[in-house]
DNA sequence: ACATGCACCCTACCAAGGTTGGGTTCTACA
DNA sequence: TGTAGAACCCAACCTTGGTAGGGTGCATGT
């Protein structure tokens, strides 16, 4: 029972089920794959590696727990070099993408793509090409909305204090937050402290770290 | 051909193809649905529900472009209050499951959990029913590493430097750092300025701003 | 007519953050 | 053996951040 030509598998990588679920039965209804091992984990990779023939391709999703994907796709580079593997990402950071590349992925997609353009993705691997889409704009486009967005309302801040908060949130010192405003220094301390006030924090840094992963919008 | 008992349909609207199509199949196969439609925005889902019967079910992506999927859930609510809705999140961070059931879900759940879970969260809906897995300390795992690593090397630091930036993006005073190291705060500010010039950045506020959407990783 | 709240300004004060210039010990490396 | 860097300490200094206690003008609504 050696590897025989005709037989066309792969192993798709998600902690998501229902997407590997998704994936894999795409892979075979419109890739010709034969067969598509679905597993959720790096055990249960390693341990399906170990009792089957090696794949003609990998598909594996970016973020799995524990940033464990990264250092799976080095030790499986390591192992078995030949085989492509295409890493997905439903997240938008560019940087990712590089990253993902520089850890030896033949390959690499985003999960919003369309399923033609991840059939074409595949294709590409499985002759022995490659496939890192750039999407300059796109990318921009999407990174802008990714934190859940938070209300002045909820916060209970005027929408004075919710423009400074703004602005300290990218950073900024008192200083500049005065200039951007048009207002004294002395003013923006205010604001702040009824920031500070109503987020029942000591500071700007503790504001910053509450509010982290959340994006603030004006309604 | 008015509304039929025996079929039973749904909808399934999220920006990621592959996913969509993933959870449409594993609703025909598994949970006695006829027919699935599959959206990936609002546009197409507006167009879809004017054009055929109110489905049985809606599922939901939290994640949408733009945020679009709680006002879609609320003026889908305004207007078909009857048809549960079932959100769903890649992400973890708990605020969000109570902001869909703020804006009218029927329930939630995250696209880790495994299709068993996934078909009896379908089956809760369908009987009229809720669900909102509310997970304790697995939501607490998760949010830990949520964002991409970054390693020292990759910054330049020293492995103290790395245990002091660690607690500055915690949000924590030099005096705390400090106490938590059994170190003088004026070895803290040392370290801190060392950090400061490597990230070439100005004061904590801007390292953590610089580094917001990272996690550091020791290794 | 009056109170309330918001936005804005000022001076003054103190705490926290960050820099500079000293110094010690240890390890690693040429 | 000497030199370089990392980790620690101290004293002194200046800048920034935040508070407290004053004040004005303007829009609310009772």
């Amino acid at each position: 029972m050696h590897k025989v030509k005709t037989v066309k598998t792969a192993v798709v990588i998600d902690d998501h089920p229902l997407v590997t679920r998704g994936i894999a039965d795409f892979l075979k209804s419109h890739c010709g794959f034969s067969d598509v091992h679905a597993v959720c984990n790096t055990a249960d990779f390693w341990h399906m590696m170990g009792e089957n023939h090696p794949p003609a391709m990998i598909v594996l999703d970016f973020w799995l727990p524990d940033g464990a994907a990264l250092p799976l796709l080095e030790q499986l580079k390591a192992k078995h070099e030949s085989i492509p593997v295409l890493v997905m990402s439903a997240d938008d950071n560019p940087a990712i993408c590089s990253k993902a590349r520089e850890s030896g992925a033949n390959g690499f997609i985003h999960k919003q793509e369309s399923p033609e353009v991840f059939a074409t993705a595949v294709n590409a691997l499985l002759d022995n090409g490659n496939w890192f889409s750039n999407m300059p704009n796109h990318a921009i486009y999407d990174t802008s909305n990714k934190e859940l967005p938070i209300t002045l309302q909820e916060l209970g801040l005027t929408a004075r204090q919710g423009e400074v908060l703004g602005l300290i949130l990218q950073g900024l010192p008192n200083k500049r937050i005065a200039q951007r405003l048009s207002l004294s220094e002395q003013t923006v301390k205010e604001h702040i402290s009824g920031i500070l006030e109503r987020l029942k924090v000591r500071n700007r840094v503790e504001i910053i770290t509450k509010l982290r992963g959340r994006k603030l919008v004006s309604n």
